[in-house]
This record gives structure tokens, C-alpha cells and sequence, in this order.
DNA sequence: CCTGTATCAGACTAATCAGTCTGTTGTATC
DNA sequence: GATACAACAGACTGATTAGTCTGATACAGG
């Protein structure tokens, strides 16, 4: 077996990650990804047979790493027992995860979304996986704590559970917008304020 | 008084919002823009000194819109006499208002805040003026209807007064990546929903 | 050691890009 | 109707772009 070339391909996927979520996928040459990686022509069109196709790997990518994040939330919802409790504890979880958030901080999502050329049936695919997987897994949690309480004209769990999703993609906008990591604690915050409020709050 | 040329300039706003919208402002050629809206090179140079310019014009320009976006809800919840319910009408205005969304239906904001190229003080600004102008207007109905209901440990208002806000973008996206406009019903409708369980549903 | 193949390196190309420049046209004012 | 100037039209340019192509290099198997 020849060289080894995952090194390479990974550390294009990381610079390129950064670049495009910083100023977009058009604005983003492979000229400065072969820069800021200290590669080559080469070397990117090896690996990735169009700067198109490396979009698609960028997507499956951070798809990956989206869902891997979801695990982690229903991880710490595990640690209660009472529905209610776990969707407050699932909550939670984000709530102390944007601490950790910087100015610099945004999403792939939005980059790939905002341009219609990069919405092609495979990446529209990767982004409904996103998409549904935090759906199902979200409605899940909500069904059990809306049956622990009795909820009937409660908003629908599917719905409520994209708010989850919309929340985030929101406010990465709102604090890129007012440079700032604040807006998604807060709103994570609120979000969590309002579903304990029709959880816990009901006559 | 030679020629008048508004209506060029405002010929060239209006293709370049639509193709900037559909595939961001970095993946859209001034020459792209000419082609789509009959004109030429001397009459964009003319009216912008520099595609960038164009950029600032665009959201400027967006941004009244969105204001009077704003305005339009608050005229609608003037309807109302009670605090709580102005606040309901105020939401539902905009819940209407989504019906008639389509699949292609965007917002600049997202592809200005999508490129940190385009995100300077001037640009900055104008976002700034945009969602300070709908939390302290949305905040303004909250605290009315927080103190009609005698409400205390309830979400800070402008926190919640920016969900509003957040809900939009993150759900034109969410639509835009399941190429469907009723993402942004259903979410506006949850909200609705939210809001109405913590002014209404109090012990 | 030899050979094959994956992994790269970097010069090169054709197309596209934003922006310039020269010239023309329309229109109001005198 | 002469003048002045805003409002164009479109050829042109230098820089940048994605992608190609020819080799070089490393490493495993025989």
C-alpha cells in the first residue's frame, strides 16, 4: 500500500470547514484552502474530484458531528428519570454547551443553505438527516413528557422539536450578526424558560 | 435636469436582491445581474461605485422593508385592546403573513451575515438597526402584557422580544434546506403557541 | 532491487470576474 | 438650438478562478 493520504484529506476538510463557515463556499477559492493548509493542487484534486464534491464531504461531515452532538444531549437527558425532567436536562445540556461558543463560532448549515448552486439532491439529503434526526429524537422526549402530564392541546412535538433546530440556525445568525456569542445562550435560555412553562406551568 | 435614472437603479436592486437571496452575494456576478435585468456595465458602475456598495445599498434597503414589515404587525395588534391579546394578534399577523411564502422565498439577511467579507461597520449597523428595531418594539408588547397578567419570573423580555426575530431566520432556513415554506408556519405557530401557554396557562 | 500505485507538487490554461474607459444619448436650462 | 451634465452602452483589461497535466516521491509486494 502506497502513502497514507487521510492526513492530507482530513486537514483540507478542517481548513476548508473553517474557511467556508467564515466567508461562504463561493467566496472561498481552493487557492486559499491550499493556502491555509499548506498543500497543494495536487494534493486537493486527488482527493476531491471538484471544489463541488468537497462541499458534499464538508456536509456528510458536519452532519456526522451534528448527530454526534444530538447523542450527547439525550446522554445527559438520560441521567433523569421523569420525562419532564429529561427534556429540561436535554435542554440544559445546550444551555452549557454555548458557553463555550466564541464571537467566531457559526455553523456549515447556514453557509450551505444560503447558496441555491450547493443544494443539490445529495447534499438536500444530508441536511434532512440533520434535520429529521433532531426532529425524531426531540419529539420523542417531548410525546413521553407531554403523556406524563396529560397534555393534549399542547403544540405539536414535531414542530416543537424543529423550534429546537430553527433556534440554533437563528441564533448563529444573531450573533454573527451582533458579533457576539451571547444571543444563543439566551436564547437557549428562553427556549428552555418556555417549554418548562408548558410543561410544569399548565392549571 | 438630464435623465432619470431611479428607475434603473431600482431595476438593478430589485434582480440583484432575487439572484443574492437564491445564491448568495459572492456566487452572484455583476455581470449575472446585467443579463437578468437588461442593463449594462456603465449603468451598475453609474449608480454603485463598486459591487460592494451594492451590497450596502441591498441591505439598507431590506432593512426599511423589514420594518415596515414590523410596523405592520404592530398596526395589527392595535386591533386589540387587551395587552395579551395584542400580543396574540401581533404573532398571528405574522402567521398569516406566512401563507404566502413559497418554496423560493429568502431573506438577505442570511447571505449578508452568511460572508464575513460583507459584515463592516456599515453593513454591521444596518443589522443592528433591524433587530434592535423588533426587540424593543416586540419587548414593549411583552412587558404590557407581563404586567397585565402580573407575571414575574417569566422569560426577560427582550430575550424573548429576539426569539421572535431568531424563529424568522432560522426558519427561512429550515425551508429553504427542505424546500418547503410551511416550516415557517408551523414554527411561527408554535411560538404563537409558546408565548400564548406562559401569558395564558399560569397558575 | 524492481515495479506498481497512491500521494502529492506545481506550472499551466481557459473562463470568468470586478472594474475602467471612451463614447453616445437623452433632457432640462438658457 | 446650443450647452451642460446625468444616464447610459459596451469594448477592454488585469487579476483571479477552478480545473488539467506532467512528473516526482514514497512505500508495499514480489
Amino acid at each position: 500500500m502506497p502513502k497514507d493520504g487521510k492526513p492530507t484529506r482530513e486537514r483540507l476538510l478542517e481548513t476548508a470547514e473553517r474557511l467556508v463557515q467564515r466567508n461562504g463556499f463561493a467566496a472561498t477559492s481552493v487557492d486559499a484552502i491550499l493556502a491555509e493548509s499548506n498543500s497543494s493542487k495536487g494534493a486537493f484534486f486527488h482527493h476531491f474530484a471538484s471544489k463541488r464534491a468537497l462541499a458534499s464531504a464538508l456536509v456528510e461531515r458536519y452532519v456526522d458531528a451534528d448527530l454526534n452532538m444530538l447523542r450527547a444531549g439525550l446522554d445527559a437527558a438520560e441521567a433523569e428519570a421523569d420525562p419532564v425532567a429529561k427534556v429540561l436536562a436535554f435542554l440544559g445540556f445546550y444551555e452549557e454547551w454555548s458557553g463555550d461558543l466564541t464571537a467566531e463560532s457559526s455553523c456549515l448549515y447556514i453557509a450551505v443553505i444560503s447558496e441555491r448552486d450547493l443544494l443539490d439532491d445529495e447534499t438536500a439529503t444530508q441536511l434532512e438527516r440533520a434535520i429529521l434526526g433532531w426532529r425524531t429524537a426531540v419529539a420523542d422526549l417531548l410525546r413521553k413528557a407531554y403523556a406524563a402530564r396529560g397534555l393534549i392541546d399542547a403544540p405539536d412535538p414535531d414542530d416543537l422539536a424543529d423550534q429546537l433546530f430553527v433556534i440554533f440556525e437563528g441564533s448563529y445568525l444573531v450573533c454573527r450578526a451582533l458579533g457576539s456569542p451571547e444571543p444563543m445562550r439566551k436564547q437557549l435560555r428562553v427556549f428552555r424558560q418556555l417549554v418548562e412553562s408548558l410543561l410544569t406551568d399548565r392549571r
